[in-house]
DNA sequence: TGCGATTAAATCGTGCACGATATAAATGCA
DNA sequence: TGCATTTATATCGTGCACGATTTAATCGCA
């Protein structure tokens, strides 16, 4: 049953991310936006999106909810009104910083090696293509 | 980012099944927990979220819908009160049989071999437990 | 035997995920 | 230019997940 081993790994792995990011009052699809616009600021909500294979029905609310937190800002995009910007704040590029160590620690609880985890993480990322390809 | 992906393989996968399991009426955790009564019937609730790692506060009110789908029926322990136990109905058993096609159709859409899968089955199990050893 | 501790489910509130649909801005073409 | 079409977000309803708490049955031990 590989369809449960994934579950339940990826189950295992929110469970084991959720108590360090509580203390930074952070959710894991938050940790992940934060990332995302960590990496690159200034995203449009579309673009988000495809990075983390999340739609607007379900980013609108969590950006909200983090916008309200004071991590970042939403704006209508000059040039085009539909489109929403997502700015980090200050305090969400402070987060980002503490954020940083999550991995790490995250990677220290599994007991593999760094090597072990990267393989996994490739066949991980050609699993999900073959079953779920990005759109270009 | 190994965390990024599992959690985008893990849904993917569930993106995968869905579309499988829709035109039976399932949810993909409704779809384990059938799975999971199908290989033993008359489990308590307790029992059941021990497999699939989940807790009562999810699993009762899934497993209410389930219930009022016609697959399941809960009762009482009579020796026990405070158990419920959980026994397939034929209906239910019906729904198992045809569901048993789907982990095959999902293993063509992924495009690997049989023996890769398993592979990555066991990693998976493997990480799952460092992560979160199943409790005795 | 009786009563506090433990255990099994259930309940409540919040957040995520998603299908379906709505709204409003931008685009294209007659 | 005018209007249908497309595109980007937002809204709504349902189901899952989980921390915290509640309820009720059972257990343990004086």
């Amino acid at each position: 049953m590989l369809c449960f081993a994934l579950h339940s790994a990826a189950h295992a792995m929110h469970s084991a991310y959720a108590p360090l990011l509580q203390p930074l009052g952070l959710t894991y699809p938050q940790y992940l936006v934060l990332m995302a616009l960590y990496a690159q600021d200034a995203q449009t909500v579309g673009q988000l999106g495809q990075e983390l294979r999340l739609e607007s029905n379900t980013l609108t609310p969590l950006l909200k909810r983090m916008e309200t937190s004071g991590w970042l800002r939403r704006s209508r995009d000059g040039k085009d009104e539909r489109q929403v910007r997502l700015s980090l704040t200050d305090d969400g590029r402070t987060l980002c910083s503490q954020a940083a160590a999550v991995p790490r620690a995250f990677a220290e609880k599994t007991g593999f090696k760094m090597s072990e985890l990267a393989d996994l993480r490739d066949i991980l990322n050609s699993l999900r293509d073959h079953l779920k390809p990005a759109k270009p």
